[in-house]
DNA sequence: CTAGGAACTAGAGTCGTCTCTAGGTCAAGA
DNA sequence: TCTTGACCTAGAGACGACTCTAGTTCCTAG
């Protein structure tokens, strides 16, 4: 059934969030999983496997992988079997960039935190004393 | 004692991480607290305090605010006491921002950290076969 | 006196990721 | 028939944040 869904290329912009511009961008730049086959008209057709993919191609990206890494990837997962300790290699490396990532905006949010707790203590009292008038 | 110290725009880049042109160019886009005061020859001397700024500047700029809201925040810093709910407002939402990103950043953890798993499980299944032979 | 190194300015170039334009096809409805 | 709207291609343009270039000044050491 799943399978069987054809997806025009504005339905798939509508549920993936992004542009059907950028759908063209991605497939010219080689980021989907299987060629999209094409209707009537040389129209693209999609399946709801390539709305998964690209599900995972935009967290992928969300998370800082550069396009050039997604297609790399994608190439792997294009040849089939046999190349999974690459694409493992690929994940983990991510995985460990998305950890930094992580880290590092945590300590941002904690300079930012103890700022905002700053400027609220000081404007606070000034409320007060306006109130206090 | 601290406040007397005098740094050349290559020592800011070193203890900074930023490039003697980004330092420059910060500038420019009147990121910098106040004035940078020129010695002879018209170089640029900088100030311990003018390191600190820097950093949190950095700070602001790894968790993803652009340069003009900088400048605004800036901006009302160099315009000195009174504006400091506004101060606040720009930080607020900024942490807002942030606390996002990293809830984002948090959802690709998990789905990598899953494709991960499954990717080492298949990869220690084969392994193990080979060994098995 | 010359060479090296660090600084200066103004402005051009780069990189990544889209985003948009121009000019065209095609099918369905008024 | 005419218009509308979704789609097509190839290629240009936009944007943010640097990064680099060219040409110069200035100081210090050999």
């Amino acid at each position: 059934m799943l399978g069987l869904m054809q997806l025009s290329i504005g339905q798939v912009a509508e549920r993936t969030g992004l542009s059907v511009h950028a759908l063209r961008f991605y497939e010219k730049e080689g980021i989907l999983a299987h060629q999209v086959h094409r209707g009537p008209g040389g129209r693209r057709v999609y399946t709801q496997q390539d709305v998964d993919w690209l599900r995972m191609c935009i967290m992928l990206r969300m998370s800082g992988m550069p396009v050039p890494e997604i297609r790399r990837y994608t190439e792997l997962v294009r040849q089939g079997d046999g190349n999974e300790l690459q694409r493992l290699d690929i994940l983990k490396e991510h995985q460990e960039r998305v950890r930094q990532q992580m880290v590092q905006l945590q300590d941002c949010m904690d300079l930012i935190t103890h700022k905002v707790g700053i400027y609220q203590d000081y404007v606070n009292s000034i409320a007060a004393k306006a109130i206090g008038q």
